[in-house]
DNA sequence: ACCATTTGACCCCG
DNA sequence: CGGGGTCAAATGGT
């Protein structure tokens, strides 16, 4: 990705036209002749997206913090996560800990196409515990890298469904893979995400309807990378730093759908579900935060829909440590 | 036998 | 003190 100075500003306008794009492919919708519900829905809310991002994006700005910020940078394999507090290495330190960054995904899982099995991003997790969660119906699943003691992949992820509407699934991510497979899997991002280049730009309404045929996606889960997938499938990225590129946050976009099919398949398919429901969403914040917020987007959070996805920035609660961190890059 | 999940206990933190 | 996150023994699957 290009390393502007100053992206953010650039960001605001791409996402607004990106608005006034879909905008005018609403419009056109609109017409009776050819008026499809559900591109009109998809439209609608790809547009309201690009606005919220939009604003967000300005709070951020007018904060003076650079929305690339919203990322930390865990790299460091020595920060040891949360992971085992006590017993073992209980070598917790607290300050790691709140370092460490986090973003999160909302995904909507086809209840068609079976549900759980969507699930699998294609990392190998293992599921380390279960709590129930005060005020939700559903438990929260907390998953590890498998990886984790053959090679130290602190990587973790949460998974939950949302309350009201259980196909939607809550995943909230934690460290990058620093496995190899969570390596393979950034490279291969990386190359994808290169030729991808910023903002949001993509057409995706007119995508999403073509996927609605297909139907077995699998999406879920995670992604993790900071970098922000470009696609959930190949991108993932695990790696030190976060943000080695400037935009990146912004970068995200794109939906899977342009990206070469052909990975896709393996997990997220672009499919369906994401297109339908629209209803992914990504958002990091550094370390702790409140996610439940991030659900409801009450604050300052930026939305990118890229139509497929939508990448959240939960830039509301940095830690100051986290910032000083970025600012050493 | 190995590996993943389940599940109650335990720890940290607000 | 209680909620949230993790551990680890028990259990189940292949």
């Amino acid at each position: 990705m290009e390393k502007a100075g100053v992206p953010e500003k650039k960001s605001v306008i791409t996402v607004l036209n990106e608005g006034k794009k879909l905008a005018n492919e609403l419009k056109r919708q609109l017409d009776p002749s050819t008026a499809s519900t559900e591109a009109c829905d998809v439209l609608l809310e790809s547009i309201l997206s690009s606005y919220e991002n939009a604003m967000a994006l300005l709070a951020l700005i007018g904060n003076g913090v650079s929305p690339k910020i919203a990322v930390g940078k865990l790299s460091d394999p020595s920060i040891s996560i949360e992971g085992s507090p006590r017993s073992e290495g209980s070598d917790h330190s607290s300050k790691k800990r709140k370092t460490m960054p986090r973003w999160n995904k909302h995904v909507r899982v086809c209840s068609g196409a079976g549900g759980e099995a969507q699930l699998d991003d294609g990392y190998n997790w293992r599921k380390y515990g279960q709590k129930d969660i005060l005020g939700a119906t559903h438990p929260r699943a907390y998953y590890r890298c498998t990886h984790r003691n053959t090679q130290g992949c602190l990587a973790t992820k949460q998974v939950q469904r949302a309350d009201e509407d259980p196909t939607v699934v809550e995943v909230i991510y934690r460290a990058n893979h620093s496995c190899r497979q969570g390596k393979e899997r950034k490279e291969q991002d990386s190359l994808t995400c290169s030729k991808q280049v910023m903002l949001v730009s993509n057409g995706p309404s007119l995508v999403k309807t073509e996927n609605r045929d297909l139907i077995d996606s699998k999406e879920e889960e995670d992604l993790q990378s900071f970098s922000f997938p470009s696609t959930p499938i190949e991108c993932e990225n695990v790696e030190p730093q976060f943000f080695s590129e400037p935009n990146r946050f912004i970068t995200t976009s794109y939906s899977p759908s342009f990206l070469s099919p052909a990975t896709s398949e393996s997990y997220f398919s672009p499919s369906p579900c994401l297109v339908d429901d629209f209803g992914i969403g990504h958002s990091f914040q550094s370390s702790e935060s409140d996610f439940g917020e991030i659900i409801s987007n009450p604050t300052p959070v930026t939305d990118f829909s890229l139509g497929d996805f939508d990448i959240s920035i939960d830039v509301v609660d940095f830690d100051s440590h986290f910032l000083d961190a970025l600012e050493f890059f």
